[in-house]
DNA sequence: CCCTTTTGTTACCGATCAGTAACATTGCTT
DNA sequence: AAGCAATGTTACTGATCGGTAACAAAAGGG
């Protein structure tokens, strides 16, 4: 709990204490520029090559206004981590945002999407693969955060795979997932802007197509 | 070069330093260890958190002997990569020996022998992919090797695509690429003994009967 | 105005990092 | 046997790691 402590509603009167009800932005303030570098260098240079210094020093504060905040650097990974999962999650829910409906077009629009994101040069690849390449010892718990991002994205595959007209919909999540692993390790071993990345749609399309059938059957 | 230092030839005669062509044994023992314990710890628990401290712990010899066969961490880091693509190689070709002159089965027999090798408990993915999440830096000396190693298996994957009867070898090789990039990712993030890593092999051969047609067509 | 709590700052802790100086010991060659 | 080069061993360097003690400044509330 990083948020700054406050009294539980000020309960009415025989108080000792009476309701301090601080301002604190100060502290909200360096807690979010804290989060802000965290994101930006664990992301950039690796959550284990950074240290609380370079952290303290890219988000402007002292050191003690982090470990007022946080309690070490391990509560920095799990927010680092959730707040990538909530950035992951947009991602992927504005791809499908543009078919509605359309699971197969939607499908197709994540990797058409994923593959320019992957394509730019500051793309260093999946937080959550990199994180658990960075640690490898799963009982870290942060690993948890790890395991829970592919256990969402996994299900969430093959309940869009479920509403296409795949015949094996377990089959055709499987494969799409693999893809999206393989587009993440790619982009980090194969020299940039190789075109393994810009060849990702057409692969994932080639996939649709052998789980779905032709592209659209749509009667004329 | 770690080879420990000899005498050119042993030019005849006129020599101050009368050819010291030593026995050496010693050196090359603690080099043998040193590696070998390099490529395990390395491998297990990543480059970046494997202090030199550790290996030469592990090796069973003193730091300095390491530090006379090897001139830094980095030079270390160099071998271990080197050490790295021979085995790799060896798989692979392992894998393309069980169906000499039948590019498509070799190429399914990859997949089968990588889900295999994934599904292990001590598997920790590959180490190019590794290397390059742990070292961000593309100018790092070491991520030379990591590109040697995918620019290799791309060219060997087009090789091997083009003598199947696929319509487009080129976005054959790309998928089967991508898929193998992905079991490496999916094998770290995926908790272990996750569905997916044993369906690479049904994965693999649905995108190649995409590619190809329909199994092996033999004419009755 | 006084007092409490939150801030900012500095200096420090012990542990570990990669790498080395210095020296004793061994073992081979002549 | 003498001499030299390769070894083994200890202790050390300066830098950085994550984390903290101590204290001054400030800001709010009664």
């Amino acid at each position: 709990m990083p948020a700054p402590k406050r009294k539980p509603q000020a309960t009415a009167t025989a108080d000792p204490q009476p309701a301090p009800v601080r301002v604190v932005h100060r502290a909200a303030e360096a807690q979010a520029q804290i989060l802000a570098a965290v994101d930006e260098l664990f992301y950039r240079e690796g959550a284990r090559a950074v240290g609380v210094d370079a952290v303290v020093k890219r988000a402007g504060v002292n050191k003690m206004s982090l470990y007022r905040q946080f309690e070490s650097k391990d509560a920095l990974l799990l927010h680092y981590l959730a707040g990538r999962e909530q950035k992951f999650w947009a991602y992927f829910e504005a791809s499908l945002a543009k078919h509605p409906g359309q699971p197969r077009e939607q499908l197709l629009q994540f990797f058409i999407d994923l593959s320019a994101r992957a394509s730019q040069h500051d793309y260093r690849g999946c937080p959550f693969v990199n994180f658990a390449v960075e640690f490898p010892d799963p009982a870290h718990p942060a690993r948890l955060a790890v395991a829970a991002n592919k256990s969402r994205l996994i299900a969430r595959l093959q309940e869009l795979a479920r509403h296409t007209e795949a015949a094996d919909a377990e089959a055709l999540a499987n494969g799409l997932a693999l893809l999206i692993e393989g587009a993440y390790a790619a982009s980090q071993t194969y020299t940039p802007g190789h075109a393994l990345i810009k060849a990702l749609p057409q692969v994932a399309k080639c996939m649709l197509d052998a789980a779905c059938g032709p592209p659209t059957e749509s009667p004329p």
